[in-house]
RNA sequence: CGCGGGGUGGAGCAGUCUGGUAGCUCGUCGGGCUCAUAACCCGAAGGUCGCAGGUUCAAAUCCUGCCCCCGCCA
């Protein structure tokens, strides 16, 4: 017991919410939703990016201001993750006045501590990526992102002088080695600040779009030291200090591995400029690839998450993002991929799973569920499921959680075809082999309803058990034996209609 | 010699740190069952663990060299 506060990155407003925003935000929901069952108190916060030169132009562009421009995305976001049963507590969007105060005053404790210097920047600067090149990183004189033409902009910037923070990185680091994973994302960091730290700009003249500097108003912050703050202006940070003590430092950020040196480098070291604590731990996970092709956003917005919902149903395509996409390397996306994890996991062994026992239950108790027996053998495969479970939920593996929870699922299909009930008379022993297998049954359904919460209620409640999955209490009611029979067992139409 | 990760049966992965019969899921084939969503269970085939040397009684695992793929380099 004890709070755990997780954040996803701030999704940027220049583009739809799409299956890669998806993934790293289910992974949080599944993350989360496991310490609620765990009793935590629990602060899951996601939310949107808002400032910035390519949403000040793409307002322009549409003809309409940029707060009423990042509104209509903001929203777009919201209504996604609501499709999605995302149980976010906390959705921020660098647009309201909490994250102003916030930010003026981390701008401004890192100018007290010195920190902030003004200089003169003068660069070859593309506006998608908000970013300066040198020519060695241009393609045929263009971005080599977006293969744009680059600007050459010269401005008088506010640095951050990242410089000072070289070794008190490394020194943190040394200290907290295994607050990065994957380990490896870990030693890309170090060899980054081992290469030398260079001051990074933060402020910009040329934007109007973003908030100003407290003591030079002309300057507004450029759009990561903005980005980065907003995990902890949304726990309070310049407004309310009561909460922000609570939770602050964030026990794990979730980002993808192309953010890592903000988040990794740049952000602590504003952190310990500004006078906090640097955050607890990063997840990083990859890139999600389509049919092993890294995609662009165009391709990544051609997988509508409706129409797989539409056909798998939201548990279907839930499960299969967080199981087939491991945290850590790149994911592949594929519908066959989803098809086959579909049918093999959800239809074949879970869903099918309830059916049986349902029919067999009813067939031979009357369709009144018997208590398990305590010395079961099953007892020891939910014991030894749920430890490697809990084990993988804390490092934030997903996949490796749920596939131990699945290793339940074949024990127990094992387990009836070992004794066949169907076959046997009804009596104590055909009441305990069944027993057993409910109470396999609520178990996998506790220890999976993170991964699929709709689901995971619906066996609870056609095995007969009251209440909420969400209301148990882990490790307590992952026991074996908290079924207590005598309760009325539904027969009804499969979970997962295999296609 | 920029730094780092990886190459294991058809696919995706574990095992390598702490040498000792190569494991898991999917797929394929055979059998069983017929309670169940043509589902479930059991069994089998299939790998000289990237290549070449070395250490050792023994190497996927340790050492050396090479090939290939990938990530990072503001």
């Amino acid at each position: 017991m004890g709070r755990f506060y997780l954040t996803t990155p701030i999704y940027y407003v220049n583009a739809a919410p799409h299956i890669g925003h998806a993934y790293t935000t289910l992974i949080g929901d599944a993350v989360t939703r496991w310490h609620r069952l765990l009793g935590d108190d629990v602060h899951f916060l996601t939310g949107t990016d808002e400032h910035g030169l390519k949403i000040q132009r793409a307002a322009e562009a549409s003809g309409q201001d940029p707060e009423v421009f990042a509104a209509a995305v903001a929203e777009q976001f919201k209504q996604a993750w609501r499709e999605l049963d995302i149980a976010y507590d906390d959705f921020i969007r660098t647009t309201e006045p909490r994250h102003y105060a916030g930010v003026e005053k981390l701008l401004q404790a890192c100018y007290d501590a010195g920190d902030i210097e003004l200089g003169t920047y003068e660069g070859l600067y593309c506006v998608s990526c908000e970013a300066y090149y040198t020519e060695a990183d241009l393609v045929d004189g263009k971005c080599p992102i977006h293969a744009r033409p680059v600007e050459l902009v010269t401005e008088e910037n506010y640095f951050f002088k990242l410089s000072r923070y070289e070794q008190r990185l490394l020194d943190w680091y040394a200290e907290h080695p295994g607050s990065i994973t994957p380990s490896y994302r870990l030693n890309e960091a170090l060899g980054f600040i081992r290469g030398g730290l260079q001051d990074f700009s933060i402020s910009r003249q040329s934007i109007t779009w973003g908030i100003p500097l407290p003591w030079d108003p002309k300057h507004v912050a450029y759009v990561w030291f903005d980005a980065l703050a907003n995990y902890i202006t949304a726990v309070g940070y310049g407004t309310d200090p009561e909460l922000f003590e609570k939770w602050w430092p964030v026990d794990a950020h979730l980002i993808g591995k192309d953010i890592l040196r903000f988040h990794c480098v740049y952000w602590p070291a504003m952190l310990l400029s500004a006078g906090l604590e640097p955050p607890r731990s990063w997840a990083v996970n990859g890139f999600l690839l389509v049919g092993g092709e890294k995609m662009s956003k165009t391709a990544l917005n051609q997988i509508a998450p409706a129409d797989l919902i539409a056909e798998f149903g939201l548990d279907g395509f839930r499960y299969h993002m967080l199981t087939d996409v491991p945290l850590g390397p790149d994911g592949d996306f594929s519908y066959e991929a989803l098809l086959a994890r579909y049918n093999a996991d959800l239809a074949n062994n879970l869903g099918n799973l309830l059916s049986r026992i349902a029919t067999v239950v009813g067939s031979k108790c009357g369709g009144v569920g018997p208590a398990p027996s305590p010395d079961s053998v099953l007892a020891r495969a939910v014991d030894e499921a749920y430890a490697h479970a809990a084990d993988a939920w804390a490092r934030i593996q997903p996949s490796e959680a749920l596939e131990a929870t699945w290793r339940v699922i074949r024990q127990t299909n094992a387990h009836l075809e070992a004794h066949e009930p169907w076959k046997s008379e009804p009596g104590p022993e055909v009441d305990a082999i069944l027993g057993d297998a409910l109470e396999a049954l609520r178990i996998v359904a506790l220890l999976a309803s993170p991964a699929i919460p709709t689901t995971a209620q619906t066996i609870w409640e056609r095995i007969g058990l009251p209440g909420r999955v969400e209301d148990q209490r882990l490790p307590h009611d992952a026991a074996w034996g908290g079924y207590p029979g005598g309760l009325t067992v539904t027969k009804a139409a499969p979970l997962f209609p295999r296609k």
